[in-house]
DNA sequence: AATCGCGCCTGACGGC
DNA sequence: TGCCGTCAGGCGCGAT
């Protein structure tokens, strides 16, 4: 299930065969996912070259001469280079091939992904342009959540898997960064003071950091664009670790459902 | 304005 | 063995 940190994987993993090549073809097998892939966009993005690929919170973005795609991988999607040649599975639903007779081959067995395409200025996309700030950037600090953070009810998770308000923590690292500030998952979110939204951004970063340097999450159908899995569900404290010791306090990790999502925390260490 | 719940979709898994 | 129900979950959207 990729998370910013598996985005960030395959963006880095990708972007050196894609650079500057043309773009021969494309072939859409699939075009039902999370919204239709425009009918266009082979005629869009035959001819053309690949001039960025870049990230904004779990959304890739792949500026070509004539615009840009914009991709999701939603839960179960992946992105490979493969030879053009390269016979496709049966949820390879879109193939971007290449001058070097390579293609970008996208697969999504659950299909919540999506393929969208912006003529210009993409970060002005509908669905781009109320992202909150990036979490590994400088805007994303103690002062900006304490004050996005008062006077709202909501419990502290779902505040920060919300992308509105920070870009990028889905349900695993959010409950990976909750159990690493000490905080329950269920607290009201304006009841935390400044000190402990403090500890949740640095916590919030060092996560995200420490996945993406092992290469994401592995833990059902992510793999890297080079096909290797990730390696950071070694470093998981509580993420799917129910009825197990707390790593910190020996306590049993709690599994609870909070708004159709598995919440894991210590009951001992997270107050 | 903030929050809640729904629905999209397939594969894995457990029970019978 | 095989069938069927349940769960997983990102996230936009409509309802409240």
């Amino acid at each position: 299930m990729p998370e910013l940190p598996e985005v960030e994987t395959t963006c880095q993993g990708i972007t050196p065969h894609l650079l500057n090549q043309g773009i021969t073809n494309v072939i859409v097998r699939q075009a039902k996912l999370r919204w239709a892939v425009p009918a266009s966009l082979a005629a869009k993005l035959t001819g053309q070259t690949i001039v960025s690929i870049n990230r904004r919170g779990k959304y890739l973005l792949i500026d070509t001469t004539n615009g840009t795609v914009i991709m999701h991988l939603g839960m179960s999607g992946s992105l490979r280079i493969v030879p053009s040649t390269t016979e496709p599975d049966k949820h390879d639903h879109l193939d971007i091939v290449l001058t070097n007779h390579h293609c970008l081959r996208l697969r999504d067995p659950r299909r919540f992904g999506a393929v969208l395409w912006k003529k210009e200025n993409p970060l002005q996309h509908k669905l781009l342009i109320n992202l909150g700030p990036e979490p590994l950037s400088d805007a994303f600090n103690g002062e900006y959540l304490f004050k996005a953070s008062r006077h709202r009810k909501i419990a502290i998770k779902q505040f920060i898997m919300n992308s509105h308000i920070v870009v990028g923590v889905g349900n695993i690292y959010a409950n990976e960064a909750l159990f690493i500030a000490g905080i329950r998952p269920t607290i009201g979110t304006g009841r935390i003071n400044r000190q402990r939204i403090d500890q949740l951004v640095g916590a919030i970063k060092l996560v995200l950091s420490k996945a993406i340097k092992a290469g994401g999450t592995t833990l059902r159908d992510f793999t890297a664009s080079d096909g290797r899995p990730g390696y950071f569900q070694q470093q998981l404290n509580v993420y799917n670790r129910n009825n197990e010791p707390c790593p910190q306090c020996g306590n049993t990790i709690i599994l609870r459902q909070q708004n159709q999502r598995a919440s894991y925390y210590c009951r001992h260490c997270q107050t």
